[in-house]
DNA sequence: CTACATTATGACACCGGTGTCAAAGTACAT
DNA sequence: ATGTACTTTGACACCGGTGTCATAATGTAG
């Protein structure tokens, strides 16, 4: 009993003596065939390691149980490591995906370079992922043609004014409030931010404004001289931290837009002598693996990429049936580590 | 000019007045096809947002570009996150296929469940990565399946004797030999080795081979109760380090068959008072990101993944289009760190 | 014994492309 | 005008399944 390449339903029928109608119905349980008949064939189906041809069943039935993830390059152009925070994520998604029976299809792309499989796979996944920081800006005619080929689609991140994707992300402005609450109740005079606080990330812009909104209920204005830019590496984090110093700022708090800028800016703040967290309070955002291993370890904002693995994929599989959903804003939670007690 | 649902190749004929056929052509740029038409035909599919059907496309010329990747689950039961170092290589993975102009197909697979996706997968990608520790003894009747399919795979791992699968791997026993030399060099004489030395888990196994040769050269003995069993996560190397001291095993250097092992252990060690590096050298394995992060910061073997990644993707590639190709071992790195030297 | 469900199966069109082949159209040489 | 070559196009089978419909086989009520 062989067969000449992959074995197909035909091979089959001709082995088991029936159709090839009812080995398709038999392979998929359809009660519409005699058990008999049913184990004879998943017999012979087994003999011959057949498995249905998934691009030939997709074709037919106008589905893949596939979700597609389009994983942005973040703006560094180092080539070796993706940002640890995607990472997780995309670790939780996959996760997610496997416990919802779905595959998953990831591409990565350059942000600058044509998406070359955003609605090209839209016929092989049954929806979309977008995740990344993105130059949000340029997204917007994208993601028009998306929502014009009504793809199915949600996107991480902040939510945009006028835009019409529906997304999944963390209470950015609440996890800004939190970090400013917990370096107030510390009894923090001068604070610093550190990231990128301009439209072009809308992330950090948020994290920003809630944290600054509420240092200046507090009385504690944080002007333009109190903010760096930085994106998310430990090296911009640590040149940002050595301009502010060389920069006569002073301050006795610094909030970091991520955990890689932290890491970066406590390296600074040690090399220049200050002690951490006596002479300066330092939280980040995001908590990846590496903020509770460094010394001192990172008092941070925590982003629970579990759960939003689980929501993007849920979320996406509630529109893919036609439910009606709305954004999620998932809570982020301060985690009070070394950097600010002792 | 509209069409219900989304655009077909039919639909571009009609519009641009040409056969179905020419418009295959056409998007193809085949030299068949006159230049005027072929520029009318991408301007209507353009007009129309028209993508072709990567199904019906696959499904004809029987290749995807496409690769899938198996992610077994590693050991531990936890639910949270992905054992780092197979989240980096994940990312490696996923930037090579990027380069490479192949999409990435990723299933996470329970090592204990059926393989859901094993072969089931073969007609939608062109090639396989089985990718995680595995029970090999498990994988041993199921390779033969992919092999009897003759599916294009490469496994990431050590190669065990009398499998017939390509893998890419570390030089695992010359990592062992690398750690073992250190140790020797630094005037240590009482090692211990922290991992699963058995053949569950080829690669510390392998490890484990190569420290205890360079040991016995120099009349270092590695005796049974120099060994504790772990899996690889700090709580696991946490719990053999505490056993160890609890035995009253005397030792001043130890050996974690993996980074979250060695991390584990760094506690065990600092609560039990211990200096290191004074007290007790410390290796890990793999180098994590963390490793760089911890106090003291961590000596390990490196495994360059990302030049694992390519070499897994572009060997997989080789075997797809018929070239000859053999087994791949990765040199290892020794990088020092804090916890074998001041 | 006829009438009418019920169950099990096969024949066949179809999903949306790709590749082959025949044929129409044009050019140029004889 | 005839023959040969080349370019460009359309018709059609095909990839390997799924879904619909017709039909055969069996049961069973009247």
């Amino acid at each position: 009993m062989k067969t000449k390449g992959k074995a197909t339903s035909f091979d089959i029928a001709h082995f088991a003596g029936v159709s090839q109608s009812t080995v398709s119905r038999a392979l998929r349980n359809s009660p519409l065939v005699n058990e008999e008949t049913r184990r004879k064939v998943w017999e012979v189906a087994k003999k011959l390691n057949y498995k249905v041809d998934k691009n030939a069943s997709n074709l037919r039935t106008q589905q893949s149980a596939t979700l597609a993830i389009l994983l942005f390059e973040d703006p560094t152009g180092d080539e070796s490591q993706i940002n640890p925070f995607f990472l997780n994520m995309l670790g939780s998604i996959t996760r997610a995906c496997a416990k919802e029976g779905y595959d998953l299809l990831v591409s990565f792309q350059s942000i600058s370079q044509d998406w070359r499989a955003e609605y090209e796979d839209s016929h092989r996944a049954d929806g979309i992922i977008l995740l990344g920081y993105g130059d949000y800006m340029d997204y917007q005619s994208r993601l028009q043609n998306l929502l014009a080929q009504d793809t199915k689609f949600v996107c991480w991140g902040a939510k945009v004014e006028g835009r019409q994707d529906l997304t999944v992300s963390c209470d950015n402005y609440g996890g800004g409030q939190l970090a400013a609450k917990h370096l107030i109740a510390n009894g923090r005079k001068h604070c610093v931010f550190i990231g990128d606080a301009s439209e072009h990330s809308p992330e950090f812009l948020t994290r920003f404004k809630g944290f600054k909104d509420i240092l200046e209920q507090h009385n504690i204005p944080l002007g333009e001289r109190n903010i760096a830019n930085a994106i998310s590496t430990e090296d911009s984090g640590y040149h940002a931290t050595r301009s502010l110093l060389a920069n006569n700022v002073k301050f006795d708090a610094l909030f970091a837009a991520s955990d890689l800028i932290a890491i970066g800016a406590i390296k600074a703040l040690k090399e220049a002598g200050l002690k951490i967290p006596e002479d300066v309070n330092v939280i980040g955002f995001d908590n990846i693996a590496a903020a509770n291993y460094i010394t001192p370890s990172l008092t941070t904002i925590q982003q629970n990429t579990t759960l939003a693995g689980q929501m993007l994929v849920s979320n996406l599989l509630s529109l893919i049936r036609g439910e009606e959903i709305t954004d999620t804003l998932l809570p982020p939670k301060l985690i009070i580590r070394e950097t600010t007690s002792k």
